[in-house]
DNA sequence: CGTCTATTTGAATGTACTCAAAAGCGGTGG
DNA sequence: CCACCGCTTTTGAGTACATTCAAATAGACG
């Protein structure tokens, strides 16, 4: 098994476990990509075929309201997958954009593909769905963090989930998802310390 | 098939096909219950060890933060899926409550009883997995509504998503779940007229 | 090096909250 | 079936957290 599979195939069988043979079929079903710094994968309008697997970089979704405001639904650094779900299981056009915040390497599964998976090997069908309920109770969790917690601890709760992604990412962007303004949001950082 | 289960196998069968056997394993699993007026299905502290799918009546699901105040997670009207995913996943202490707005009939299958049926009839595990799929997108629409409308906007959406519940729910819970205040949902409400 | 974007800072504003008190309403028990 | 009690809703005044707009500064990339 080639090394570029490793991280996937590693976060796989952190929840199922595949023979060698799984693994081939697998990985042959994967299409690897590289985007640069600030290069789209999604943008709203488009339909979202395909999940994806972050190798190396860095990418997030994000929407775009009315006034032209971001607001990040989920960053994907290295080991996780991204995609935008209403689209992809709906195939109706995405409300998202995914966006590579630096150089990236990544897998795509497309999701067609992603359904003969769960008939060859139904594992997978098990695989995708123990990812999902961990996305939604993330999900949930960041709901009601948003609700119950000011802008200061949402902050705080961030620095904590995401450590490493504090110091790479552009404050604006951290701004943008939890949930305030660049310019409060750099007040708030001034007085923190 | 006893009609108490027609509910619950067409719900199932919106998105999987079973045969009569299948049924048969499946409602075996389910355990009845009746639940009164306010009734607590799941208390803070608790481990989840049940799906409960609504018969009849509604059940909400919300968390209490460190100023007492109540946000709403979900609601289940007749014919939805509700228990708290961190705790049922995890087997962890519950950090939320689920509790029956009005006298409601509900159907439960324990996590456990789950896990075998997915072995037992993978298929399933493929409901489950469309299920959870459903809640995340629908979870992550929140979220962004959350972030980029007014609590105005917020209610409307409200009104327009779950249309029956607006006159039957205590406005203090529809407040909980738009996450505003009682009181700034009366002055809200008043002004809209 | 120059341009474009991100960040900082300040002043004015607004949306939603807190606290308090009165009015309304519904369920329960007598 | 009525009356009471407790909870929900309303209303008002004062407040706070976060936004908007504007302008200056700093930083990053080509």
């Amino acid at each position: 098994m080639a090394n570029e599979y490793q991280l996937i195939l590693d976060n796989i069988c952190r929840y199922i476990s595949l023979t060698d043979e799984e693994k081939q079929i697998f990985t042959a079903l994967l299409t690897r990509r590289s985007l640069k710094r600030g290069e789209f994968l999604l943008t709203e309008g488009m339909i979202c075929r395909y999940s994806a697997f972050v190798l190396s970089g860095c990418l997030f979704g994000y929407s775009i309201d009315r006034d032209a405001a971001e607001h990040i639904v989920s960053f994907a650094p290295p080991d996780w997958w991204i995609a935008d779900m209403y689209s992809l299981i709906s195939q109706q056009p995405s409300t998202m954009n995914i966006r590579a915040h630096e150089a990236s390497e990544i897998l795509l599964l497309s999701r067609a593909d992603q359904e003969k998976l769960f008939i060859a090997i139904p594992k997978f069908e098990r695989f995708f769905r123990i990812l999902t309920e961990k996305s939604l109770v993330a999900n949930q969790q960041r709901l009601i963090d948003n609700l119950s917690l000011s802008a200061e601890e949402r902050y705080k709760n961030f620095t904590l989930r995401y450590p490493t992604l504090v110091h790479h990412l552009p404050q604006k962007q951290i701004a943008a998802y939890i949930g305030v303004t660049p310019e409060f949001f750099s007040k708030m950082k001034s007085k923190l310390s």
